[in-house]
DNA sequence: TTAGGTTTGG
């Protein structure tokens, strides 16, 4: 009799889902052939070579001897066995060591006899470092379950015998097959950029789905269905741009595409695809290969992925929301409650405040599950969302206080029969188009850190003091000043009377703000010089980038390096086009300081070299050499990094002085290198970041446009952390969102009460009278 | 098996 057991878990081709390490498929008597899926080919032991798939691909020989098992150093199983040939024994090469790890060895362990006939797909061949010595392969097989190999074991009797020697375990070397190279029908390994996905849904079948759309540098797109009774095994993905690397994935053709499904043995990692993020994978196998290569690859792929894929995706804050789109919210949730049988309500929230009045869903307070207390306390800033058919069971499922990003939200402008002012509804509609759909993010994933951090920093007592600005009642409560002024005692004048007088005056005011610009906040940074007064632009990065090529062409001058007042570093880089680096780390008292103490002077670095070295040390100024001396680079480039912010110098107005008057700045007893000090000894005439917006002020009387021009006050934020810092963007948002409430009538604006002052400009013709804020600052409570 | 990307009802 002929018995064939199959080793499975991770068989590619089994149609079996029974989790039984070992599995008795068949017994045949007198066949001398498995009837092994029609996509393997089998391999000669002659022919083997390292580097290539074997996947596809099976060797078939006879044991001829066996170890016992044993445990490697890190407690995986071990199990070794010689295997022959039987077809081409007359051949010089015709027994190869097969290496079996980890359960498969256990099992292997428990059924293997000398003699009988082995099967085994999906192997890794690796290379040996000792010549081959009499008839040995000078290659040796491993095998394991993660690697997705399949043994197949006849167990009838034959007898050889075999010398052998040691051989020395090798991590295994996985091919990756680019998206333009699949072919239908095989079983691949490959790497991602995911361009869309749906999250895991419970699908009409057993299994949990998730699909899942990847590109590579070849710009082929390849859709995945991938399935899973366990939500664990499918890849965890949280936004468009995750980078995955997929092992033993099927490729199949479907309407003249090709796609790529679920097989057995598949295993996924999942990455970051943020450039400069930590290569960690995203995993719920215990055990997987990932090394420098992998961690190569993907780092190209964020790189790739920069420039080719668009990841800005619908990603908005409540704050944020606009009427009639779709979005995804990241949220906390703080409360949930079954509405119906097709309907279930989720309350979440997100720290921010939706500028219009939102709709409550009306469920029994019996019903609702989540801490009363918190409820209550973000009774006006958690929002109500309806979630609908097939998403239901999973929301169910959710744990209050959980993080999740809840995916293509409709937002829905509706008003109700007894309202006259239309409140915003948001619906997660039934179906998973456009990936529609609600994922469990852990504590760990970077945006719900970041979003922990910010939902503490909300101070409750202060949103409910908004409760008199949001949503329901809101004609009755306008009535409210939402701005503070430094001049209390003096009385508010209407627009009509300023706008009738001459300037230059001071007033304070009682008027609406119906709409301001620039609407896209980031945009109100500017740079101002104090000296001539003139504005520009905050130049971008790739102003920055291209001074820097430039300043990198020419090599450091080394006659400039150590002297009295800095120590200086240099080496080249291994890139294609060496580029010769210089640092000067500026000295104390002749020492060295703690880089948090210390300034450095960079030649050569790029923008991104640069941006590290402004986390570590106190100051950076790019630097590049002359004949006799350290100069600024053109003051388009920032003269000087410090923390997150880069400071630039006025072109008219600056006078550059030699850098070694820094060394008057470093001789002081604790130099403390604050940027305008820096700047003076620097000869540079340092411009200042400003908030200039223009708002357009409405009360009863008349409008008039008001320019505010702040560096600080106004918003209680420096104006040159805004372009850095998400957080105060956010508050930013937040406090126009609140004095000017979008989406709102102008009967329904909230008050505000500031100062201006009018002022004549000369014109060509005749004078022109401006009005600005000054002396102003928003509200506290506001904020 | 399931889904096979392309939104909107409650």
């Amino acid at each position: 009799m002929l018995m064939v057991l199959v080793l499975k878990v991770s068989a590619p081709w089994a149609s079996d889902k029974v989790a039984m390490p070992v599995q008795l498929l068949k017994i045949i008597e007198g066949q001398s052939e498995i009837p092994l899926p029609s996509h393997l080919q089998k391999e000669n032991l002659e022919h083997l070579q390292e580097g290539c798939d074997h996947t596809n691909k099976y060797i078939q020989g006879v044991v001829t001897l066996s170890y016992p098992l044993t445990k490697l150093r890190d407690g995986t199983d071990f199990f070794k066995i010689v295997v022959q040939d039987s077809d081409n024994l007359r051949s010089q090469i015709n027994s190869i060591n097969v290496l079996i790890y980890g359960k498969m060895a256990e099992d292997c362990a428990k059924i293997i006899c000398q003699g009988e006939t082995f099967i085994v797909a999906g192997f890794k061949v690796i290379k040996l470092p000792a010549a081959r010595e009499g008839g040995r392969h000078d290659f040796h097989l491993e095998v394991s379950e993660e690697a997705g190999s399949a043994i197949y074991i006849y167990t009838k009797p034959k007898t050889t015998a075999a010398s052998e020697t040691a051989s020395v375990s090798v991590a295994p070397k996985y091919v990756y097959t680019p998206l333009n190279h699949l072919k239908d029908g095989t079983v691949v390994n490959l790497y991602g950029v995911v361009k869309f996905f749906k999250p895991p849904y419970i699908s009409k079948g057993t299994d949990y789905c998730s699909i899942v759309t990847l590109v590579d540098p070849s710009n082929v797109k390849l859709t995945c269905s991938l399935f899973s009774g366990n939500l664990d095994s499918l890849p965890k993905i949280y936004k468009v741009g995750d980078i995955v690397r997929f092992h033993r994935i099927k490729i199949r053709e479907y309407n003249g595409q090709m796609q790529g499904i679920t097989s057995g043995g598949f295993a996924s990692l999942t990455f970051d695809g943020t450039i400069g993020a930590p290569v960690v994978p995203r995993t719920s196998s215990r055990v997987y290969t990932f090394m420098d290569e992998e961690q190569k690859t993907v780092e190209e792929l964020r790189i790739w992925a920069a420039s080719n894929i668009s990841i800005s995706g619908s990603a908005t804050k409540l704050s944020g929301v606009q009427p009639m789109l779709f979005f995804d919210l990241t949220c906390q949730l703080v409360g949930k409650a079954k509405v119906d049988g097709s309907s279930f309500l989720l309350k979440v929230w997100d720290g921010t405040k939706c500028p219009y009045p939102t709709w409550k869903v009306p469920v029994e307070a019996k019903d609702l599950e989540g801490e009363k207390v918190l409820l209550h306390q973000l009774r006006n800033l958690a929002v109500d969302i309806l979630v609908y058919d097939n998403h239901v069971q999973l929301a169910e499922s959710l744990k209050i206080g959980s993080f999740l990003r809840i995916y293509s939200i409709h937002v829905k402008q509706a008003s109700a029969d007894n309202e006259d002012v239309s409140h915003m509804e948001f619906h997660l509609h039934g179906g998973t188009c456009y990936g529609r759909g609600i994922g469990l993010l852990p504590e760990s994933n970077p945006d719900v850190k970041e979003l922990k951090e910010f939902l503490e920093s909300v101070n409750l007592t202060d949103s409910q003091n908004m409760e008199s600005m949001c949503s329901m009642d809101i004609d009755s409560t306008f009535g409210n000043v939402t701005v503070l002024t430094d001049h209390q005692d003096l009385s508010a004048t209407e627009l009509k009377t300023i706008t009738n007088s001459s300037a230059p005056r001071q007033y304070r005011i009682r008027a609406k703000l119906r709409t301001y610009k620039p609407q896209k906040l980031h945009q109100s940074v500017k740079l101002h010089c104090s000296k001539c007064n003139s504005l520009q632009e905050v130049p971008d990065r790739d102003e920055f980038d291209v001074i820097l090529h430039g300043s990198a062409s020419a090599a450091p001058n080394p006659e400039l390096h150590n002297t009295s007042w800095y120590e200086s570093v240099t080496w080249s880089t291994q890139e294609q086009k060496q580029r010769e680096i210089a640092i000067h780390f500026v000295k104390h008292d002749e020492m060295l300081q703690h880089p948090e103490d210390t300034l450095i002077m960079i030649e050569g670095g790029t923008l991104k070299e640069i941006w590290k070295l402004t986390k570590r040390f106190k100051c950076v100024i790019p630097v590049r050499s002359t004949e006799d001396d350290l100069e600024l680079l053109d003051l388009s480039a920032p003269f000087l990094l410090k923390g997150n912010v880069k400071y630039y110098g006025c072109k008219q107005c600056s006078t550059p002085k030699p850098m070694k008057n820094l060394s008057s700045i470093a001789a002081e007893q604790q130099p403390s290198w604050e940027p305008t000090e820096i700047a003076q000894a620097l000869g540079i005439e340092l411009l200042q970041y400003v908030f200039i917006m223009k708002f357009t002020l409405v009360d009863e009387t008349a409008s008039l446009n008001a320019y505010l021009f702040d560096h600080e006050k106004f918003f209680q934020i420096p104006a040159s952390e805004i372009l850095t810092n998400n957080f105060l963007q956010e508050k930013m948002q937040m406090t126009m969102n609140t004095l000017c409430p979008p989406g709102r009538k102008l009967g329904e604006l909230p008050w505000l009460e500031c100062f201006i002052k009018s002022y004549n400009v000369r014109g060509a013709m005749e004078n022109q009278v401006y009005y600005q804020i000054f002396d102003t600052t928003v509200a506290e409570d506001v904020v």
